[in-house]
DNA sequence: CCCTAAATGAAAAGGCTTTTCAATAAGAGA
DNA sequence: TCTCTTATTGAAAAGCCTTTTCATTTAGGG
């Protein structure tokens, strides 16, 4: 994870201006232990900055899913969520039972895929691996 | 995969009716060489029984991936397609420019999970696992 | 301190998915 | 084979979520 400083710097590397609305989302994003839906993100935006609107959230994960920053969580019942992301690739543990999210930033897919391209004929470009189960916290409850 | 007779007799074991417009939708997945959104599974489906409607596609999906016949594929740019699959533990590989998708039936992450429950405390539950690439056909071009 | 292009929020438009409901059809039993 | 019961169906409406449009506002370079 990053701290606040290093994303705005990132964020500005790329030429976006660093409006009131976008800090409260980078704010919120940085503050949350799971993915959040858009509509999530509004709501706690707006204790960061009260006039935030729904709208801005989606044009803003829309460039920071582009820049590889955040990315989106598709969680087994269908719901879209968004999370930071180290740049680069990386997976995503969440809990079942509270949503938390831990980031696996080694990827040991490497065997597996090639045995996957010998088999199928294909060439892989890419993968998408989520990964459920209970953090810590929750396994004692 | 699965022949047309295979699957009904699966159907009928859970106690469901084997309607015209279910029948339809079945022999659509079985053609299908991707997965195909529901409008796609409408589309194809009322070359087999006319009157069919995407109530009843929507309705019939969702009884299949609660069998487990079938499974919700998320590709990249967030389209929602489905995709019969053996029932048990499989992955797809993805075409990315023809969507032709292959079933991976073995699954080789074990002592990845193992790792992966080790470094973060997490007892892992479950994953998703998608990969994208080229398929055969596709490379040639 | 200006000035300009980028960014914003509200409202409207657009899609996709689910619910409701009266009509229909499957298939078990006679 | 015929009946009857209940699951299933499609159309229409409702409900969400997401994107587009547009006049107004704001960041931040000059």
């Amino acid at each position: 994870m990053t701290d606040f400083d290093t994303l705005a710097g990132q964020w500005r590397a790329e030429g976006h201006k660093l409006t009131q609305p976008r800090r409260a989302i980078l704010k919120t994003l940085l503050a949350a232990a799971r993915p959040l839906s858009p509509a999530e993100i509004l709501e706690r935006g707006q204790t960061f900055y009260a006039d935030l609107g729904l709208v801005t959230v989606y044009r803003t994960l829309e460039i920071l899913e582009a820049m590889g920053l955040a990315r989106p969580v598709h969680l087994a019942d269908g719901c879209h969520g968004y999370a930071l992301s180290t740049p680069g690739h990386t997976h995503h543990v969440v809990c079942d039972r509270c949503h938390a999210v831990v980031e696996i930033v080694g990827c040991a897919l490497g065997d597996f895929l090639d045995s996957v391209a010998e088999r199928t004929g294909y060439t892989i470009t890419g993968h998408w691996l989520e990964i459920s189960g209970l953090c810590p916290e929750c396994q004692q409850k």
